[in-house]
Parts: structure tokens; C-alpha cells; sequence
DNA sequence: CGGTGGGTTGAGGTATTTCAAGGCTCGTGG
DNA sequence: CCACGAGCCTTGAAATACCTCAACCCACCG
């Protein structure tokens, strides 16, 4: 079934293994990348360390028992992620594309953030900012119907990664899907009629590349 | 508005409060009483006070511009809320039942948290303690069905306030339904299954009081 | 008593899912 | 160079989970 394409239960790839070798820059944050589709960290695996995008995206997600999955939320170039309060990971983090993070150990950080106000205040700070994210999209799967979800996420992919007005999306429609709480044919569905209705344009052959024409008429969409 | 608090900015605190792991923030509480269904704070309002239940319990929702709600949270006892970040309320927060609160000046302990780590550390973690609840709602929302939706909700309400076996739940059909994504008569339903399936009994006449006969199998299905 | 605020239940409607088919692009190998 | 399959996307038709509308019951309360 879902095997391979998301990297579904069979894949455990050895993140720590591979992390070993990093090990020798402690302190110094590094770099390291991860080909389209591999597993950054799993839930529930144990928090050793944060994690900025340098190139690419990854999505963050969570399953259930019988491979429904939820994506809490898309990293960007920039966005730091993988911060938890705990010991382990609540997501699952995989790269969409071939991606490059940067990388820093979570005890240094949190050591420093015992003994600096400023690094505590950031961390709350940077915690602030996903909880909200968190709540706002609680809002939108709970009350919200296909064409708003599918409006507020161009919107938020418009602010959020657009160069010269076209929003590239790194994602395959499932993806946005299991980001929407819908499937990806009523994705595909919401897209078509926006297209349809001259609110959105597609650029290439590859359904990725999305252009806002009529950005009134597509925030008008999103309550 | 309700402005019955003595607590002024040059007044220097001395007792502590039992505000738990916010003790070390040294700053006096004063309780103040609301009547059921009356607001406690306004989405975007001006956050200067966090509350903690005292007794009775709280919601906290969102929105829409047509009237749809969804709840983010209930506040039972001893729960903490209005915790924001930013200078303005995200949610509308209301009394469900009669409730007294515990209020705490937030200009005051933000000003303890810039100067004691350890107060900035309580914050995050309670920060922390809010996202990882609202991870976990975006998956039930996202993706669960009625009926696990409902069994997650009598699980966790059983979790949280469960005493001698009976689940006395403050909040009508129609909270519980927006809390969860569906409609009350969905919810209604769901719990009808239950109850027919012997899942689950009630006790009284109000339909308030439920009593879980059977979590082995209710925990089957929350998956 | 009559009204109001919950709650349940049924019948019918509908938004979204499910199932199925087909098209397009791209990489690979004959 | 073309054939081929895989991955991704779209579209249609049928199924269904949930919603909407409506009726009714019951407890509570002035």
C-alpha cells in the first residue's frame, strides 16, 4: 500500500547513523542533506537536535494507527523546526525534495537557555509562533470547508515562499491534502475550479507552479 | 469592564500564590467570578491577565466571519489560560458553567520573565504543554472520524476530570461538537452508539454524567 | 402552566470521499 | 529514438459520512 512514496512504516532510515558523523561538530552547527522523501526524524524518537532549512522543504506529520496521516505544518527555506520541550519527537520530519538543514545539538541549546534569559525568551518566542500556526489551523480543519481550506493554503504559501509573483510549490497534491484534512482529489477539485474561475493560473506542465491572479477574490474565500 | 482588581502596577507583591509552576514569579492573584456563558476575554483584545480555574470551567474559540466556532480548549480546574505571547488575546475565551478564576497580572510576570530564566523556562513549558494539545486536536480534526473524534473526547475527559468514576461534563452538545468538528446531533449520535453498544451509561437526567463501562474497547477506538 | 434550553431521533440532502479511468511527463532501457 | 512504466494530476460517477431540517421529549423555572 502507502510504502515507499511518503515513507510509511517500512522505512526507518538511520537518521542517528547518519548524524553520527556529525558528532564531532558539537557546538558549531552543521549542514546536512537529505534526499527527497527521507526521514529527517520520527516521532517519538529521541530530540537531539533542531533543525533550519537551508534549501528545499519538509513537512512535519503525524499518523494513525491505520496510515491516515496529518502534516502539522511545511518547513520553508529559513523555518527552524524540530524544537521540542520534551525528549522526544512529536512528528514525524521528512524532507519533500532534496533538502539541506542546518543543524544544532538541543542539550547545548538548552543549556545556554538555562543560563540566558534572551536565548529562553527566543525559545518561547519561536514555540509562540507554532502554536499558533497550530491554532489557527485547528480553525480551518475543524470548521472550514474544501474551497476556504484550499484558499487559505494558497495564501499562506503566497506569503510564505512566493518569487516574482508564482508560488512554487515543493509539494505533491497528497501532501497539501494531508495538510487540509481532505484528499488529494478535492484538492484537485478546489484547484481546478479556481483555475476555472480565473482566480489562478497553472505555469508549466507541472501543476506546481501557481501564479494568483485575482488575490481579492481568493482572500474573499478565506473567512 | 470587570476592573474589581486590586492589583496595581506600583503595589509590590509579597505572598505567593498556589499558581503552581508560575510560583516563583511572586506576583499576588486575586479571584474574580464568572457567571455562566459570560465572556472572560475577547479574540484580539488587549491581553493583560492570565487566569487559572479555580472552579467551574472555560472555553476558549475561534470564529468565523459567518458565525462557525471551533473550540480550541476547554480550562477545567487548576487549568492555566490567556497565556499569549503576543499583546493580544487569540482566542475568545467564555465561562461554561459559574466559574471563579485566579488572575495574574501578565505585565508583571512578563517583566519577571525577562529577568528569571526560570520563569521564562515555566512559561515555555506550559507554552509547550498548549502545542503539543493543539498538535494532537489538528490530527483528530484532520482525520478522525465522528465516532473516534467522540471517543477521544470521553477519554480525555475521563483523563481530566473523572472523580469516583463518573464523567461530569460541564458543557453542552453543541460545545463538545464544535470542540471536535461536527455538529451537536453527529455527537449526540455518537454517544446514543455508545450507549447502545454499553460503551457507556448515564447517570441522572441531564445526559451530563456519563459513566465509561467499557474502555477497553472505547480506548479501540481512538486510534 | 407555558416557555425555554438542552437533548435525542428520523428523514432527506450534500459535501466530500471512494473508486475508476485516463492523460501527461520523465527517466530508463531496449 | 521509441516503448514502457512510474509518479503525479485530473476528471467523472457512485457511495457515504456527516449535516440540515424538523419533530419531539424532558427538566427546569418564573
Amino acid at each position: 500500500m502507502f510504502v515507499n512514496v511518503n515513507g510509511h512504516p517500512g522505512s526507518r532510515p538511520k537518521a542517528l547513523g547518519e548524524l553520527g558523523e556529525l558528532s564531532r561538530a558539537r557546538i558549531v552547527p552543521s549542514e546536512f542533506r537529505y534526499n527527497k522523501g527521507t526521514e529527517i526524524y520520527g516521532e517519538a524518537e529521541p530530540a537531539d537536535y533542531i533543525y533550519q532549512v537551508v534549501d528545499g522543504a519538509a513537512r512535519s506529520y503525524k499518523l494513525l494507527s491505520d496510515g491516515r496521516r496529518q502534516i502539522g505544518a511545511f518547513h520553508l527555506v529559513g523555518d527552524i523546526f524540530g524544537l521540542e520541550n520534551g525528549l522526544v519527537h512529536r512528528f514525524t520530519a521528512e524532507a519533500i525534495v532534496d533538502t539541506t538543514v542546518r543543524l544544532m545539538k538541543r542539550c547545548s541549546l538548552e543549556h545556554v537557555a538555562e543560563s540566558d534569559v534572551f536565548v529562553a525568551l527566543d525559545l518561547l518566542n519561536m514555540t509562540t509562533s507554532n502554536l499558533q500556526h497550530a491554532e489557527d489551523h485547528m480553525l480551518l480543519l475543524g470548521r472550514k470547508t474544501s474551497l476556504e481550506r484550499v484558499a487559505a493554503f494558497l495564501l499562506e504559501m503566497d506569503r510564505r515562499l512566493t518569487a516574482a509573483g508564482v508560488i512554487a510549490l515543493p509539494m505533491c497534491r497528497r501532501d497539501i491534502a494531508d495538510y487540509l484534512g481532505l484528499t488529494l482529489e478535492t484538492v484537485s477539485r478546489a484547484l481546478s475550479y479556481l483555475h476555472g474561475k480565473g482566480i489562478l493560473g497553472f505555469l508549466g506542465q507541472t501543476q506546481r507552479q501557481i501564479v494568483l491572479l485575482d488575490r481579492v477574490r481568493l482572500a474573499e474565500l478565506d473567512l
